[in-house]
DNA sequence: TTGCACGCCGATCTTGACCTCCACGGAGCC
DNA sequence: GGCTCCGTGGAGGTCAAGATCGGCGTGCAA
């Protein structure tokens, strides 16, 4: 019944700083709730897991949910960043969609809780949890939307509905490979899916190349 | 006041044969399920959304995750069935991803609630629920997996690969789709996505080069 | 050395939601 | 027509989990 039975916690309740024993904090409570989930997650169990007690974890957030946001946030804007930079990183749309595509799976491979916490959060219902993920998508599906309609003339309606399409198929590919223990390799995943991408947005007409009338005719 | 406030459940407590009450306590349910999610949903709003008391419930259901369950079950297998009964309904390629693209579509513009309630569950940490939302994603990539071996010649875990991502745009963009109010034209948007798809997928290096006018290298 | 301040912990409270017990009312039967 | 039975309804128990209060030990200044 000591207080160092657990596990890797702190070996010892040693007095901290307050932004290292947040942070300590932060990276407890994201091992929990991407383990276990929102409601699933305890107060206790983060507390535990960081090797101290309940109040002081109250003492550094107000409560669970404001705990979960300031864990939203440390990583909603990463997220855009990433693919946003991936668009601007070439000025030719091959290499934008392999940027893009690798940027999901290096989001995957290396910051996987990440990507679960925000895109599979059992949260979604929550207004403020709804609004930042809805930014993300939001913000990744504006990064291609602009090129797709600079490129195709598409309105943009149908340019949005065409980046969700292509942003659904990198993050469920993605998510996919990642749950199936990255049986492929990643350079020849992040291929196969660039290319399946790449294939199907560099098909469609560009503005003025085909008969007007409706682009998306099949042929 | 108190019955017939909500909207169509049973003006008057009437006495109903096991079935139909069990088929109105499902539909009460998935009311409540869909438009609160799991966690938030109260056994006290459905039986009021229902028109009945809880015991009643609890006569028809063992607990709330049994109830959840029993829903899940009822859509589960009509959403595999519905994409593979795309994918057998004709043995051209072309067709079989617009009758795809359309059967997620359909599924949104028809039975959004079914979908949501599968795809966005909040109860996913669960084995019970995941087994059975897995069970409908590996269904759902499987169907296509097949035909893409058959056409393409591709590994077996590439193929899933590519069925993940694209069972991913479709949804996605179909979910997209309909958080937007249906902006485009049903028609319009399922054109769009299947010729994404099509364009992404009829490019990869056929083995007997049957359908697609154009094997090309991925780039 | 001694008083002070501060961060930390065990134990506790409260709320809210899932899940059952006692009264009522209509339907079938003699 | 009256009795019995079954299903309904509201009120209550229980428990888990979020949120909180008095005590303790350490480091520093005078």
């Amino acid at each position: 019944m000591t207080a160092a039975s657990g596990g890797q916690q702190t070996a010892r309740p040693t007095r901290l700083p307050r932004s290292a024993r947040r942070k300590q904090l932060l990276a407890a409570a994201q091992q929990i709730f991407v383990a276990h989930g929102y409601h699933a997650a305890a107060m206790d169990d983060i507390a535990e897991r960081a090797g101290v007690s309940k109040p002081v974890l109250y003492q550094h957030f107000p409560g669970k949910l404001e705990l979960y946001l300031a864990l939203l946030d440390t990583h909603c804007d990463a997220i855009i960043a990433k693919v946003r930079g991936a668009m601007l990183a070439s000025p030719d749309n091959k290499d934008r969609v392999k940027g893009a595509v690798r940027a999901y799976f290096d989001f995957m491979d290396h910051e996987s809780e990440a990507f679960r916490l925000v895109f599979e959060s059992d949260l979604r219902n929550d207004p403020q949890v709804r609004q930042r993920v809805e930014r993300v998508e939001q913000g990744c599906i504006a990064a291609v939307t602009d090129t797709i309609i600079s490129d195709t003339g598409l309105r943009p309606d149908q340019a949005e509905l065409l980046a969700s399409g292509l942003a659904g198929a990198a993050g469920q590919a993605a998510q996919f490979w990642l749950a199936n223990g990255r049986r492929t390799p990643k350079a020849e995943a992040e291929a196969l899916v660039a290319a399946l991408i790449w294939r199907g947005i560099a098909s469609f007409p560009l503005q003025g190349g085909s008969t007007a009338g409706t682009p998306a005719e099949i042929g």
